[in-house]
RNA sequence: GUGGCCAUCGUUCAAUGGUAGGACAAUGGUUUGUGGUACCAUGAAUCAGGGUUCGAUUCCCUGUGGCCACCCCA
């Protein structure tokens, strides 16, 4: 910091001399391109996740674990960069993710690769590459890491964000959506997050879908006039967006717009009414929208995603998902049904944010140790891992000047112990061992500090029980278990 | 990819065509080895690069980044 600001005066002056002397701009542009300064910023759409952060992503991680595991799903991780033409052939040409979001280049010896923009494609691929068909299905997959999309940064949007990734191969029955459904609510749930809405729809096989699409396309055609700009320019691009379309207008020619339900095949209509049967019974809180249709080609039946929010406030879509019977085998694969859905990680935590979720506790020192003096310092040190290795957690701060200053520190961060080594006590092999919270103390020699320090902490931790139940008592349920 | 708004200490909010002030946080201290409060002190910023100007942090341009809407999605 001091450098940062030396060097700018330094600019100044130096700048400000030139100027006074007279010495002309060009000077300064011809000399050798001044080394390219470093900006110590992140790239657009790139952020870090901070300490502070941290707890939140530790309970989401915690949650995602534990969640994962009693639905029997194994955990895989891919890789960051695959096959460009994996994501091209896959998730479809004229879809955006590749279409405009897709950050791809050629390596050294001449791949052309691209960073995965989601993580299906990928554990599509390594479940055919190391013929996983063989083992007993349903194949639950699950992987958490970072995917990337080359978009316009806002809230809640990021060129690298985070998803929990969850697939299941080789099961065609209904009763697996359901249950994917059911998981994805079980996660948010355990999140913390109230307010979860499930979105359902069904969009059929590629061939009832085109023959939908034709059927909307006659029907808007034929009122052309009165779409907006937008929508008149989707009705060759992308008809099924229309349904989408945010204008007044053409929601209102939408609503008696053809139903992509009404066109599905004989057996999507049966496998969708299934679906809701299940969800029924498992009394989930969806709805049907028939408006849905997801960013992705592979995606066959059922699709979904999650939606956060109030009821008067503005949704956030947490996640989304669906059914890729096709996939594995367009990819060369034996052909093998699939499901799966992915959470954003990055929205879920600012939905837990602004909900106000607590997030997870990370146990800290409850222990402080303060020194004083040089011979006391090097006790302290040894000190240090004696107790560590007795399981107490230490916080110290070395390397600090008074005791004073060090007890503020102890105090701050909440110690319940401070154990204190002057001098004397050095010599003496000795320590203070002071209650923070009764304010009295005691000194005892080595030997006997663990168990003298053990011993306020648990009266301290039987105190807080008693607290804790009777706060239970008043008011129970949300954080039943973490 | 299109349009709009914005950019000042770590955070947050001021101010100005004459190089910036507060709050919170940080660090040290208020008699030598004990926490809180209070008080005092210290360090800390005009996103980058050009231009206009005697002089720019302020005005203009470009870039970069953030946010919002569209698009899309997680």
């Amino acid at each position: 910091m001091v450098q940062k600001k030396v060097s700018v005066s330094k600019d100044r002056s130096t700048k400000k001399e030139e100027k006074k002397k007279g010495v002309v701009k060009i000077s300064v542009k011809k000399s050798p391109k001044a080394e390219e300064k470093i900006i110590p910023r992140s790239l657009r759409g790139m952020r870090d996740i901070l300490p502070e952060d941290q707890p939140y992503w530790e309970r989401v991680r915690r949650v995602l674990a534990h969640s994962s595991q009693e639905y029997g799903f194994q955990r895989i991780d891919t890789p960051l960069v695959e096959y460009e033409n994996l994501f091209t052939r896959l998730i479809g040409t004229s879809t955006d993710i590749v279409d405009k979001e897709m950050y791809t280049f050629t390596t050294r010896g001449g791949d052309k690769v691209a960073l995965r923009p989601e993580f299906t494609a990928g554990i599509a691929r390594a479940y055919i590459e190391h013929g996983m068909g063989i083992l007993p299905k349903p194949v639950k997959l699950f992987s958490l890491g970072p995917v990337y999309r080359y978009d316009r940064p806002q809230e809640g949007r990021y060129r690298e964000f985070w998803q929990g990734n969850f697939e299941l191969y080789g099961e065609d029955d209904a009763i697996l959506d359901a249950q994917t459904i059911q998981l994805a609510y079980r996660v948010v749930q355990q999140l913390g997050l109230k307010n979860i809405e499930f979105q359902i729809n069904s969009i059929g096989v590629p061939e009832s879908r085109k023959e939908y699409s034709k059927a909307l396309v006659r029907y808007l055609e034929a009122q052309r006039s009165k779409l907006c700009q937008n929508c008149r320019e989707r009705l060759s691009t992308n008809p099924m967006r229309i349904l989408d379309c945010k204008e007044d207008k053409c929601i209102q020619l939408t609503a008696q717009a053809p139903q992509s339900i009404d066109y599905l095949d004989e057996e999507s209509r049966s496998h969708f009414k299934h679906l809701l049967e299940y969800l029924d019974e498992l009394e989930l809180p969806y709805v049907i929208n028939t408006r849905l249709v997801r960013g992705l080609d592979y995606y066959t039946k059922t699709v979904f995603e999650i939606w956060s929010g109030d009821k008067d406030g503005k949704k956030y879509s947490l996640g989304g998902g669906g059914r890729y019977d096709r996939l594995v085998q367009m990819m060369g694969g034996e052909a093998t049904p699939a499901i799966g859905f992915a959470l954003g990680i990055d929205r879920v935590i600012l939905e837990m944010k602004r909900t106000q979720v607590k997030p997870y506790q990370e146990p800290r020192a409850r222990v402080f140790l303060a020194q004083l003096g040089e011979m006391a310092k090097k006790k302290s040190l040894k000190l240090f891992s004696e107790l560590e290795k007795n399981g107490i957690l230490i916080a110290e701060s070395f390397g600090r000047g008074s005791l004073k200053s060090q007890m503020r520190v102890s105090n701050r961060m909440g110690a319940e112990v401070t154990i204190i080594i002057g001098q004397k006590e050095a010599l003496d092999d000795t320590a203070i061992v002071k209650d923070m919270v009764s304010g009295t103390q005691e000194t005892v020699i080595h030997s006997r500090l663990v168990e003298a320090v053990k011993k306020i902490l648990h009266t301290n931790q039987e105190l807080k029980i008693k607290e804790v139940n009777i706060a239970r008592t008043s008011e129970n349920e949300d954080e039943k278990k973490d």
